[in-house]
DNA sequence: CCGGCTCTGAAACAAATAGTTCAGAGTTGG
DNA sequence: CCAACTCTGAACTATTTGTTTCAGAGCCGG
């Protein structure tokens, strides 16, 4: 019933094998289940038996064939390395595994991890470094989905470190704000699929304006990557008619708390000013 | 030269890859390496390209053929199995655990597992229910930090059905939008901590016309809640001076599944419409 | 708008794998 | 010693897998 059945069938059979298929059936055990992975041929070469031999024996223990019996000890193999992250509990506790909940949460559980596993830290120190750099002015653009993302980091970078600005997307509208960029400023890029044509071109044009280009992108990757000095992917797979943009947040706000490490001095003179001219201006509620 | 190296391979080959290739890239990575230990067929067929594209990308690899590939695959897996197996992985594995990309997606998690942990699905259920119903005008409101998810809830609401707004948060301009506000209209607020006195009044004066006020907040609970219908509470912490939004993001992005999933005919209808406008006006690129 | 370029997958092809048959080797009981 | 039996692998066939070819589709620069 478990994850070892086959090997369970293997030793329970062993009594009723024949001296051939006993000696594959050993050979099997030894380093189980590797040796079973690989073509039927090279299992029997290495068990020193004949193919048929092991045909007749996976039948003997009740598959329809090698790939079948192959087959039963990938999965089983997959069950035991993924263990016990697989066979996860429900997040939302309250409901069902199917539950929209639990079946969202889980999926962008899996996009965090596949974009953490591929991002290079040395690449996003890097760009935490470029984007802390005082000395560069930083834009930031997004497109139709992306602009809040954009929007986003701008607020937290603008509290940072002075010389940052959001672009338009709108290709009217960014000619203007281009006007500033010069050599050794940043452009970080946010473009999903669907990629968007004024972020390609607005990209094209820095680049060529000396600017360093930073793109964040999904899985299949924006071909504004061609322009970009540094891109980052993020996995933005749902079950739902959208993307999920979640590791996409996720991703900024850990560049904003690495660039914020770097600036901390400067940031927190800044941040203690803001919060003067809060209180000037009553936004918040008196207390917390 | 350790036993990831295929993965290594797989990673920094990336970016030199093309578009089907990134794909097939993606897929192996996914659930690396149980997916390339099948047939050529079935892993083309599960990262949804052509054998040929296989082969291509294995050979541009460095590998002979698809089999040389395989067999470097079993190997890996076969010192890795028989290596320690249950040291705790990072998120980001080619970063120390100390990294901040480590601890700010640990953190994440946790936020995450908490918030779901005390989510009531029913209630879930109900406030998708009540933002699916076409009969009640949608508000969306958020404040300094959380415009950009009102925006975002507001800007995926507004594809899936019509009567969807976003207020302004600035206290002079939403007595306008106050004016369509009317009773069985639903109000959606987000308030986290530094809670604001405009989301406050708002709330208030929309309770007593008669609106449902739904609040996403913080696990501190902003004042909205005494006003609210539902509450919902999103843990927001962080390693940095700023809060994460994540959560947040991902429970919009749920709530959107699920409002999407109950009106799923009136929003195809609408989407294919979108895409039309989309088409005529030329925004996209071409190709995915 | 158009030729040259790259990328992609359908289809043809080649190679291996998996399954089957069958003759002979080994064993057993008389 | 010998039939009758089982077991085994060589050789064959069928099937699936892996590779190559090629024409069409999209992108790019002019």
């Amino acid at each position: 019933m478990t994850s070892q059945t086959t090997r369970e069938l293997l030793k329970r059979a062993e009594p009723d094998l024949t001296r051939a298929e006993r000696q594959l059936c050993a050979t099997l055990l030894h380093n189980y289940p590797m040796s079973g992975l690989g073509s039927i041929t090279r299992l029997a070469e290495k068990a020193g038996v004949s193919t048929p031999t092991v045909v007749r024996m996976v039948q003997k223990l009740g598959f329809s064939g090698f790939p079948a019996f192959q087959a039963a000890l990938r999965d089983e193999l997959e069950a035991q390395i993924s263990g016990p992250i697989a066979k996860h509990e429900s997040w939302a506790g309250q409901a069902p595994e199917e539950h929209l909940l639990n079946r969202f949460t889980e999926s962008v559980i899996g996009n965090i991890r596949q974009t953490l596993a591929q991002i290079d830290p040395a690449r996003f120190d890097e760009v935490a470094a470029l984007l802390a750099d005082g000395g560069r002015r930083l834009f930031v653009t997004g497109g139709r989905i992306t602009r809040t993302l954009a929007e986003y980091l701008f607020m937290h970078l603008q509290v940072i470190r002075p010389g940052v600005s959001l672009v338009p997307a709108t290709s009217n509208a960014w000619p203007h704000a281009m006007l500033d960029m010069g050599e050794g400023d940043v452009l970080v890029v946010f473009d999903v699929r669907r990629y968007e044509n004024t972020a390609l071109k607005m990209a094209k044009l820095a680049s060529k304006r000396g600017l360093k280009v930073v793109l964040i992108t999904d899985q299949w990757q924006s071909p504004v990557a061609k322009h970009a000095a540094c891109t980052f992917n993020c996995r933005i797979e749902a079950p739902s008619a959208w993307d999920s943009m979640v590791v996409v947040m996720l991703f900024c706000e850990t560049l904003v708390a690495a660039v914020e490490n770097r600036t901390w001095e400067r940031t927190k003179a800044r941040m203690s000013e803001l919060e003067e001219l809060f209180d000037a201006t009553r936004i918040f509620r008196k207390f917390v």
